[in-house]
DNA sequence: CGTGCACTTGAAGTACATCAACTAGGGTGG
DNA sequence: CCACCCTAGTTGATGTACTTCAAGTGCACG
């Protein structure tokens, strides 16, 4: 397939993201080697094995950790823009792994070790630290809500959260947007048996909020589905892209 | 009280913590303005509130979000050598709040804006960056947890993990350590109910393996708590302190 | 036209919450 | 010294949200 540069990316100039000034961007581009494609359900990292870093620039992903029991929990869903393998690149035992839920596509940074970044575009690093903060507050949601809320409210955060975050980078349209995950990923997202997930999900329609179906998701009633959920809109401000 | 200098700080020292080289320091105790002293049960961060950074000197201190309905989710907990705010300090709108659990010491961090620190010493950064996604590390854990296993097991993951952390910094002794959590806070941080985490901590009792009373935790079988619970202890490798 | 897979639905079991009654220290005032 | 309360923890009874298992449906693909 044919390489994007990262001064013709569209991905890049969306307003979520900083844009960059031109020696920040000629560097970032030198952080990229290749891009490489990859099927639906296939591995990026597999937990414990090789590292590596990546941009997810098209299609979504999910960072899963897996017990010896064969039960998994996802712990976060990965959408374009997002980093992949921070963690695994910066410590030496990691237990995570990343699975691609659609087609995707990745921008593989290995050009040159992310410590040139530290040294010579601070403003890069401190963007980056930001960012993770955001990534933090957004964990922090879903850990108080797997532990305080009902299944049905546990639905209805993550797909408000997913919609936000998609509607950000401009893939949302208006009240819905695609939603290509599947029962099991859900149930593995929020804790629950796919049975349930499946209990949960006929609530939320039976309840005029939101329905689920042809790998699409749509808000019926916005305002009510946040209020149910409990959920807030948060202004993110920027995000670094690498 | 007397204000310890970073020079002079005993916590500093510990095999834990990154050691400065002498320019490194001087500037982190740039960064600090004075210490403070606070009560038990006191707030270090009001959530919606005044920001700051802080450095956990000595003392225990949780970070919690808390519910309309006033339910309440602790998010973790800070042992010495932690740093608090660094997600208020960055972000515009968080929901998180911080109190102390034991009587405690913060180093206040408003001698001069970080932003410093990322243009002047990029190992400083750099470390930064590793050291959050130590604590990334840790809260995956925790998030898998919540949804995937029982009661006691969460409660026997949560004992390993604060001994662990506690060991590091050269605070447990042997198979047992200081342990200042009520039964509320087990509640709020495992998502269970107070009656629960009693009957919980009476499971974990009955078959050997911890015991906690007088805010002592006593490791009756490491090993086989271990694998009750599922826990794997990581080499850490080193943090920052600030 | 079967064969398989994702999803759906129902019945029964389990792990947890909730509530209420009780117990055990720890001041405080007399 | 005791009578008193106040709070933190303990225990039991009951309700509920979820799991698990099993049978059934609908659609995609050979």
């Amino acid at each position: 397939m044919a390489v994007v540069s990262c001064e013709q990316c569209r991905l890049r100039c969306k307003p979520q993201f900083h844009q960059f000034g031109d020696d920040e961007l000629a560097f970032v581009q030198t952080l990229q080697s290749t891009q490489s494609s990859m099927a639906p359900n296939a591995d990026i990292l597999v937990p414990g094995e090789a590292k590596g870093l990546f941009t997810l620039f098209a299609g979504w992903a999910y960072r899963y950790r897996e017990f010896p029991d064969g039960n998994r929990q996802i712990l976060d869903f990965l959408l374009p823009g997002d980093l992949i393998g921070l963690q695994a690149t910066l410590l030496d035992q990691t237990q995570y792994g990343v699975k691609t839920l659609t087609a995707a596509t990745v921008c593989v940074l290995d050009g040159r070790p992310l410590d040139e970044m530290f040294r010579e575009h601070p403003a890069l690093a401190h963007l980056l630290v930001r960012t993770l903060m955001q990534d933090q507050r957004r964990t922090d949601g879903q850990l108080a809500f797997l532990g305080r809320r009902t299944a049905a409210q546990r639905m209805g955060y993550l797909m408000l959260e997913l919609f936000d975050r998609l509607d950000r980078i401009g893939m949302s349209n208006g009240t819905w947007c695609q939603f290509p995950l599947q029962r099991r990923h859900l149930a593995d997202a929020l804790g629950l048996s796919g049975a349930h997930v499946n209990r949960s999900m006929t609530d939320l329609r039976d309840a005029g909020l939101a329905t689920l179906g042809n790998n699409v998701l749509v808000l019926l009633d916005r305002a009510r589905l946040e209020d149910f959920a409990g959920y807030r809109a948060l202004d993110e401000g920027e995000r670094i892209i690498l």
